[in-house]
DNA sequence: CCGGATCCTAATGGATACTG
DNA sequence: CAGTATCCATTAGGATCCGG
């Protein structure tokens, strides 16, 4: 039995929320669409850098949904797919763990 | 509302899956105590540095129990603590997950 | 058998300043 | 408002050799 070839799924899937702010993105994501200030503003301790780039990475992986509202200002609103959606039992699953144990 | 420093224990729980390999040791110990060489042979894409360093974390973190044996050649058992085994539901949150939509 | 020690590279995280 | 660009420090990952 070789489990590094054999789970490549979950290891990709694990991979992606471990990485820093993504967990807490897409919990703020759960309570609907977002703009960019909305996002800085519930997590102030993360760059706009970080930001950035975890929201693309949500976006290419198709977690996040970026709409681009053509106004004066430019409004852009992200949202949850429901491949993003369906990853509340998940982010629960490890809260419930993490408030037990950690 | 800031999720930075609502949601730490998350965050450390995250950060601790999302690390490579961690996932896969945690499969291969929930099938029993092993030994450094049978985690070896369960996953051979993973260098000895790489498991010697999961293993420290998952040490240090309450995860697994070492238990030196000491005979001649000194045998070393890693088994899942409590706090280990309770992961199986996360584990199997993410793997769900990432089978549908990875 | 079970690692430890060393060395190296790539990836990540972050601070700061700037822009259409 | 919604990002870019740049630079820097830290960490993660890995190859290889060594030792009790």
């Amino acid at each position: 039995m070789d489990y590094s070839r054999m789970c490549p799924k979950y290891e990709h899937a694990a991979e992606l929320l471990g990485k820093k702010w993504t967990g807490l993105i897409v919990r703020v994501l759960m309570g609907g669409p977002k703009r960019f200030k909305d996002m800085k503003e519930q997590i102030p301790d993360m760059s706009d850098k970080m930001l950035t780039d975890r929201m693309k990475e949500l976006e290419s992986s198709g977690l996040v949904k970026r709409t681009v509202y053509p106004e004066m200002p430019v409004r852009i609103e992200y949202e949850l797919t429901e491949k993003g959606r369906d990853l509340e039992d998940v982010i629960l699953s490890i809260q419930n763990w993490g408030e037990k144990w950690m």
